[in-house]
DNA sequence: GATATTTATTTCAATATTGAAATTTATTGA
DNA sequence: TCAATAAATTTCAATATTGAAATAAATATC
């Protein structure tokens, strides 16, 4: 999480009947700080829990949680993209990782300038050593919400998802 | 930011059967992972935003917003429990405000370990230049959601924040 | 009122992350 | 084919961020 999250907090004005209409204005700001600060709340805990317990950060937990579920290897395009960071840090990571001997980058025979990283055997085992305790985490940090809320929240961010992605294909387009 | 998602992107599983309980289960997981996506999506939006338009970072954004709405003054303490960043980051970014007249630091009478920081007339009026276009952009990246819709997720994500704090109380209770 | 504990902040070294430029290979179109 | 453009990755320097240890002041306890 590098983060912010911002105004928050004051949830007292409300109460102000002036400020009424200049709150309704921000509806959309307090919904993305209240957004921003919830996954910085739960990012930070799950973090710290990784760290004190298998002593790996977020990262480099995510990046082998991608591995492991494309078996066949990721580009270190889609690894760019799937986990929304800059291409020098997965090189970074992958850097690492494989000095480590938990991934391994393979020539694509296809392309020789891009390649597939895969988890190695051991890098498998070493995920599969967190990824029971790290589910357990996460299942009790959503445990205070119902079966239908959480179905709600889930369907109401991937609505969200998608008219951003939309959002961000029509400044593309602008921008040309 | 910080910052991974994982997993998501594989909608196609879905349709098969055995493969259904087993998704039931990582229900929670995947709830989470999509909430990381969005809001890293969204952060990475409007943090690019900011520093092509301003040349400012969020982090400092932020914590000039969070100064604006307390004219008060903020100790690097609340600032630090607001913001959901380290104190030494804290520090660090009010030690350059400082510098660039932004922000100050003003004693505390009543405790002379911690002081409150204001902002100077010059950061009041930077933030200003900036926070009109940056409500634009999250009211733009927000709009594909209905006002039902945004309403809903607001309280749910409310619900949310405050489950995962009762959570964190009770761990704290245990660890004593 | 001395001592221990807690709280607020800073320092600092280690690490993470970014973004822009460089490199290499692929693709496209004349 | 050649040249231009695009795409995949790496490099690197600048910056951001963390977490632990240090410092200093406040508070609690005896």
């Amino acid at each position: 999480m590098n983060h912010q999250t911002a105004y928050e907090h004051d949830a007292i004005r409300h109460s102000d009947r002036e400020m009424r209409a200049h709150e309704d204005h921000h509806e959309s700001l307090r919904l993305w700080l209240r957004l921003l600060s919830c996954s910085l709340l739960i990012e930070g805990e799950i973090r710290q829990r990784l760290r004190a317990h298998f002593d790996v950060t977020l990262s480099r937990f995510d990046l082998l949680a991608q591995l492991e579920r494309h078996r066949e290897g990721l580009t270190m395009g889609e690894l760019t993209r799937r986990m929304m960071v800059s291409g020098g840090n997965v090189t970074a990571l992958v850097d690492q990782l494989e000095h480590e001997k938990l991934v391994q980058r393979h020539a694509d025979p296809q392309d020789r300038r891009s390649f597939r990283v895969r988890l190695t055997a051991a890098g498998r085992r070493g995920f599969h050593r967190m990824a029971g305790q790290h589910e357990q985490w996460v299942i009790d940090l959503f445990s205070g919400l119902g079966d239908r809320q959480r179905a709600q929240l889930h369907r109401l961010l991937g609505d969200l998802k998608s008219a951003v992605h939309q959002h961000q294909a029509h400044a593309q387009e602008e921008s040309q």
